[in-house]
DNA sequence: ATTCAAAAGTGACAAAAGTTACTTTACATC
DNA sequence: GATGTAAAGTAACTTTTGTCACTTTTGAAT
């Protein structure tokens, strides 16, 4: 296991991988679980070492808005953001494909921050590009219009899979862009008209 | 000086607050000013001693979405996360009230999160409460119509200023939310008629 | 092969938001 | 008091998005 700890989180110290191997709580997921929700306390910040989870943002009235992907190598950063205070959660994490997480204590999470230099890094950099990747999907709900919007977001699900065979329903792509699924059609089609996808039952093939 | 340092940051130490001292970089700047600009790059955190400042988000078309403000007592969460690397800045600031800040370069800015505990929540602190404030506007731009938009606009801004006499034209409003100040005026006028405001020119008072 | 359910297609309509083009109002200042 | 200007009001229209009701397609299970 610290094998595969230094394989997925290269940057990490020998020491520190040592430290986390010493608390580690390895925990497996199988897809359509749901590992945290909103309003739910959080105790442990994650590491993924394994499989894929799909972070979103909730309404009050059932809605769930998609934020970004947890992949191997990265952490939630809002669970780290919480380590301070003893803060409930405000997302959602659903897995899509069996994870396998590291669950770090959030007393050593801060613990370590002035112990290991390298996961100071770590936790300072997931800050900064989940901060970022946040100003992005703002800037597309926010300046974009729904087509635009798909775009963006088909673009995200390709970097996310590495693969340009996008396994999504339009119902799927619908609740993640808060919108309907006949809207989501109804632009995936224009957008296969102008050459930029093509559509099968439950894929979608990026040309773009 | 260090009297106010420490009045507008009441959690600093005393060493921390030395230490600022003997760095500081004083700058002020009138309403309008511009002191932080979309790819720019940052070379110092920014710790708002007077004053208000409104953060904005930019799009390539010359839009501008209105994000959080910063008041005394407030520091750029973004400057911070860019810390590490020497990053450009993603948003834009903008003086609304004639603002005193404390410029501290970045490498000392990191290197003090080592050194003093107090900066160091300081500025977790400051991740956390910008993280979950960029979290909510997520919320409204996905979730809700610009009518409730309009209204959790509003609400910040009472907020913000203190007050229940808001001195925004349509015009400020519509391009703070991207879009246009006819819609604004609709709106507005329908909460008047819904009694939630009173509206005068260039004031909006509050009443909810 | 038949049946079934999920996924996708579709047309018609309603509502929301954006746009255009113009008028009216309020206020400062000359 | 006249005048100029920024702000706000407004009507008419277009576009986009959301919704409804229904059909068709596809693939899996029996």
């Amino acid at each position: 296991m610290s094998e595969q700890l230094k394989n997925t989180f290269p940057s990490f110290s020998n020491q520190l991988i040592q430290d986390i191997k010493k608390n580690e709580v390895i925990k497996n997921f199988s897809a359509g679980e749901v590992i945290m929700r909103t309003g739910q306390y959080i105790k442990n910040t994650i590491l993924v070492t394994k499989g894929t989870i799909k972070v979103y943002r909730e309404d009050d009235d059932g809605g769930e808005f998609f934020m970004y992907y947890l992949q191997p190598g990265q952490a939630c950063a809002l669970s780290m953001v919480c380590a301070a205070k003893n803060e409930k959660s405000q997302i959602m994490a659903k897995v899509v494909e069996d994870a396998e997480v590291v669950m770090v204590p959030l007393s050593l999470m801060d613990k370590w921050m002035m112990e290991h230099r390298t996961w100071y890094e770590f936790v300072i950099g997931t800050y900064r590009n989940r901060f970022e990747e946040v100003l992005e999907v703002i800037d597309s709900i926010a300046f974009r219009a729904m087509d635009e919007r798909l775009e963006f977001y088909l673009k995200r699900q390709v970097e996310a899979c590495g693969c340009k065979e996008l396994k999504l329903s339009h119902q799927e792509i619908g609740s993640d862009l808060n919108t309907s699924r006949e809207v989501i059609s109804r632009l995936l089609k224009k957008m296969e008209q102008r050459g930029l996808v093509l559509l099968h039952r439950n894929q979608i093939e990026i040309l773009m």
